[in-house]
RNA sequence: GGGUGGUUAGCUCAGCGGUAGAGCAUCUCGUUUACACCGAGAGGGUCGGGGGUUCGAUCCCCUCACCACCCA
């Protein structure tokens, strides 16, 4: 027998275990049932997941499930992510603490403590995910720089670079100064602050007394400036194109250029130009053939190429200092109050630098021409589609990649240089020293390049790296092209994109089919959950609390197309007590002797209310599997929710308390009490493979999670009519009764008017539900308007509530008027689109049809209910 | 500046050409033998403003306002 009260605690352990037991997440490569493929997005092996994780994992794992019971051969691939610089940051972190740096260490040394803490880090993911009920195929679990995986990216590296779609360009990067490396403009967090634009005077040489006036916010820079610009079509400045200025300070003579970038509106309409510092600067400097001064060392601190005094200054003191220097020579014209962007950068949390470096490039603008035309053509579809636009519009922007990064953590590039320079890219070692050899002709020493590859490069591969790729293994021509791949849109173009560029250049296919994008989570209050906010919510806190199968219903539930989920405890509460009121629902088939019968049928049964009820069943499953089939896993849980708690509790449980010792009914009950653990459970696996144990005599191995989606012919039947009278005539009696104060242990009679032969059927057939639910002594039927009664009418018939003399008069009218004026206006309205040609004309039959109905049915009410109102006046 | 999404009951959100919905919260009643993490009932909305298309608009189009996010 069930317990008397639901703890999920006692039940989740039991249950993860025995799916582990039983392998429920293996796929089989070998079977011959259709493969289904996700591709789990890897975590951070940095660390703990948090509630997006469990979003994303949790509509994963419905889906994975669900495809289980539907017979395919399900591979949800699991795995970890290296995450370069998190993952550097946070060992880092570490040997601070301990007085020590990766610098002291070396980079080995520093390594191997960063494999150390992988180690133990790694796998608190995967107990956090089976926590969460979570099904992937952990005996295929991965890591980004695992052997395997590791060699998938050297031989892309290698084979991208022979293809002249991977080199070596000196360009401006983003760069980090406190991480000192480069990072990807995906990575810089523009951010809106306040600052000053200086508007500094530059004399003209040649040209006595007059000068030009540049505005900057960044003043610093001019040490590097190679030129100043105008706009070709500025008539205050087309005079002076050609000539010089002098750069103060440093006294350098550069040119005065005319370029479009120049815009007349802002400020003086002259703009400083310094290559080397600002990535549009840059690009005028390439079209002018302009010198680059690169300012910086790495650490943004002024180096060999400024002038004595500020050498080895940071970027912040060097622009006190020229600030002051200018204003003593009172070149400063104006100081201006500005709201500008300023880059930081995403990990570090420092003004990231414009720098002048070399760096490896992957030429993403040839690889982006696949990715843009398969979704084009629909080969990988983005659900909801209008994330296809956000897709396309950085596919078409994009810019070369820049996949080196100046870190340890990582995968190494490939790249092997000659004392002269000369490079060679190879997948070993060994094969770089053989093209040295024959390169130079003799034996020579290589240096090999000490960056990584950007994470995402790694990332880029996992559809297929996992899979085996570059070995033609059959999991890869099973597992590949996957079906769905569910993500976040924070990372479109982060991963989406690139998995799509690689996927289609290395497997000359889509890496999957569709594209699901889920909401962010973000709190009761609307605001993006961080740790420093202080508003993360914890995802193991909350199964704790509610339960995992509550947590996992309640994202699913929330999980609209198109909307952010604000997410609030008290629903989750919600959904906990939906899990609790399944069980008690549970606990009282049980308690009844409805035990499922294989050998059911349920097109079989009699009774109208088993007709009934089997009829919804079927309505509900194929709204859950159209629903899930259409990713709208809110309305899949929506209608499972309200099937079973407002159909099969409220309703059926009730109309057959009374059948109690029917067979047909018992067997019906668990029959409808199974099917919706079925379908229940990719939602909520817990719960439901423990009820599924306990209703049932089941076999060893014989789970729930392994059963199949229920698919039995839909049948439909007639019930829904003659069930829906009997729901709306109890619903309607239990209002009167209680608009009427009749005290709910009150029972009292019926009187009934009016009644045709088929409703005389249907009171006679139901009677005892009538009496039972609606708590009434009998139903008599009588020809006359009885005295001193409420009324009230159901479908043709009336219905009398005799109120023992006690009937409050003025309240019974307010009720009945209230309803009439209710009546009246929806009949009004009704008429008007009757009474209209054109609505006659155009409106489709069907709404034509239900119109005139309604129409005979309010006019019968409103009739009906004003006779009742005038006897009551009299 | 460009783009995308949003504005529906007190709150959180579904719906999206043809009678405005849910959950939570609120109020009333309840010792009906599964369940108070419950049951029964009730109140609560000119679907952001203004135009237009249509027989008919919360839904489609235009426009404005505000909010959020993305890209410059």
């Amino acid at each position: 027998m069930l317990d008397k009260t639901f703890d999920p605690k006692i039940i989740e352990k039991k249950q993860a275990d025995r799916w582990q037991a039983l392998g429920v997440g293996q796929a089989k490569p070998a079977s011959a049932a259709p493969p289904y493929t996700i591709m789990m997005p890897p975590p951070n092996v940095t660390g703990s997941l948090h509630i997006g994780h469990a979003l994303n994992m949790t509509l994963q794992d419905v889906l994975s499930r669900f495809a289980r019971m539907q017979g395919k051969d399900v591979l949800w691939q699991p795995g970890t992510d290296h995450a370069g610089i998190a993952t550097q940051m946070v060992v880092e972190r570490l040997l601070d603490s301990e007085g020590t740096s990766r610098h002291a260490l070396g980079r080995e040394k520093f390594l191997e403590r960063v494999w150390d803490w992988k180690a133990q880090s790694g796998g608190r993911i995967k107990e956090q995910l089976d926590r969460m009920g979570m099904t992937p195929d952990w005996d295929r679990e991965r890591f980004t720089m695992d052997e395997g995986l590791s060699k998938a990216v050297r031989k892309v590296f290698v084979q991208l670079y022979k293809e002249g779609l991977i080199y070596r360009d000196k360009r401006l990067v983003n760069w980090d100064p406190k991480l000192q490396t480069a990072i990807s403009d995906l990575e810089v967090i523009p951010k809106e602050q306040k600052g000053h634009l200086w508007h500094i005077r530059y004399t003209i040489e040649g040209a006595q007394a007059e000068t030009i006036t540049v505005a900057t916010t960044r003043p610093e820079t001019l040490l590097g400036d190679t030129a100043v610009a105008v706009h070709p079509d500025d008539e205050r400045y087309k005079h002076l194109i050609g000539l010089s200025v002098n750069v103060p300070i440093v006294n350098r003579l550069v040119p005065i250029i005319a370029d479009d970038y120049a815009d007349p509106e802002k400020g003086s309409g002259c703009v400083k130009i310094t290559p080397a510092h600002d990535f549009n600067d840059f690009a005028v400097g390439k079209r002018h053939n302009l010198m680059m001064i690169n300012l910086f060392d790495p650490q943004a601190r002024m180096n060999e190429n400024a002038p004595d005094g500020y050498q080895g200054l940071d970027r912040f003191e060097a622009r006190k200092k020229i600030l002051a220097e200018l204003e003593e020579m009172d070149l400063i014209e104006k100081v201006e109050d500005t709201t500008h962007a300023v880059p930081y950068g995403d990990r570090s949390g420092v003004v990231i630098e414009p720098y002048l470096t070399d760096q490896w490039y992957c030429d993403a603008v040839t690889l982006a021409k696949p990715a843009l035309a398969a979704v084009e053509q629909g080969r990988t579809q983005f659900v909801p589609k209008n994330w296809e636009n956000t897709y396309f519009e950085w596919l078409r922007n994009i810019q070369p990649w820049c996949i080196s990064r100046q870190l340890s953590w990582g995968h190494q590039i490939p790249a092997w240089y000659g004392p002269d320079g000369k490079v060679f890219v190879a997948e070993t070692q060994d094969e770089a020293y053989k093209e040295a050899d024959a390169f130079y002709g003799e034996s020579i020493s290589l240096t090999r390049d000490s960056d990584v590859l950007d994470t995402w490069f790694s990332s880029a591969l996992w559809p297929f790296s996992t899979l085996g790729w570059p070995n033609e293994t059959p999991e890869l021509k099973k597992y590949y092209p996957g079906d769905v791949l569910v993500t976040g849109f924070d990372i479109i173009f982060f991963w989406v994109a690139r998995m799509m560029m690689f996927g289609l250049h290395f497997m000359k296919d889509v890496p999957f089919r569709t594209v699901y994008i889920h909401a962010l989570v973000r709190d009761a209050s609307g605001q993006k959950m961080s740790k420093s906010k202080g508003n993360v919510m914890d995802p193991l806190t909350l199964t704790e609390t509610y339960g995992a199968d509550a947590l996992r219903f309640t994202l699913a539930a929330m999980a609209a197309q198109g909307r952010d989920i604000k997410l609030s405890e008290d629903r989750i509460a919600g959904y906990r007590n939906f899990a609790t009121k399944l069980w008690n629902a549970a606990r009282y088939c049980q308690m009844n002797g409805c035990v499922p019968d294989e050998r059911f049928d349920p097109a079989s049964v009699n009774v109208t209310p088993n007709r009934w009820i089997v009829n919804e069943v079927y309505k509900t499953r194929a709204d859950v599997a159209a629903a899930l089939g259409a990713f709208k896993f809110n309305e899949a849980a929506d209608a499972l929710y309200h099937f079973a708690w407002g159909t099969f509790c409220d309703w059926y449980l009730e109309f057959t308390k009374s059948l109690s010792g029917d067979v047909e009914t018992q067997k019906t009950t668990a029959w409808v009490l199974d099917q919706i653990l079925h379908m229940l459970n990719p939602f909520m696996p817990y719960i439901t493979e423990e009820l599924f144990a306990a209703l049932g005599q089941r076999a060893e191995g014989d789970m729930l999670c392994v059963k199949p989606w229920p698919t039995a012919a839909v049948q439909t039947n007639d019930a829904g009519a003659e069930m829906g009278w009997l729901i709306d005539l109890i619903s309607e009696i239990r209002s009167v009764r209680m608009q009427m104060n009749v005290p709910a242990g009150a029972k009292i009679d019926v009187l009934v008017r009016g009644t045709d032969a088929s409703t005389q059927a249907r009171l006679k057939a139901h009677e005892e539900i009538i009496l039972r639910m609606a708590r009434l002594t009998k139903i008599e039927t009588v020809d006359t308007v009885p005295q001193g009664a409420v009324q009230t009418v159901v479908g043709s018939a009336h219905y009398y509530l005799p109120m023992a003399g006690v009937i409050d008069l003025a309240k019974e009218k307010e009720r009945l008027a209230k309803e009439v004026k209710k009546l009246e206006s929806d009949l009004e309205k009704i008429e008007r689109n009757l009474n209209n040609p054109q609505f006659v004309m155009n409106a489709p039959q069907d709404i034509l049809e239900e119109n005139k109905i309604r129409r005979t049915e309010a006019q019968g009410l409103v009739r009906k209910l004003g006779d009742a109102l005038k006897q009551l006046s009299v």
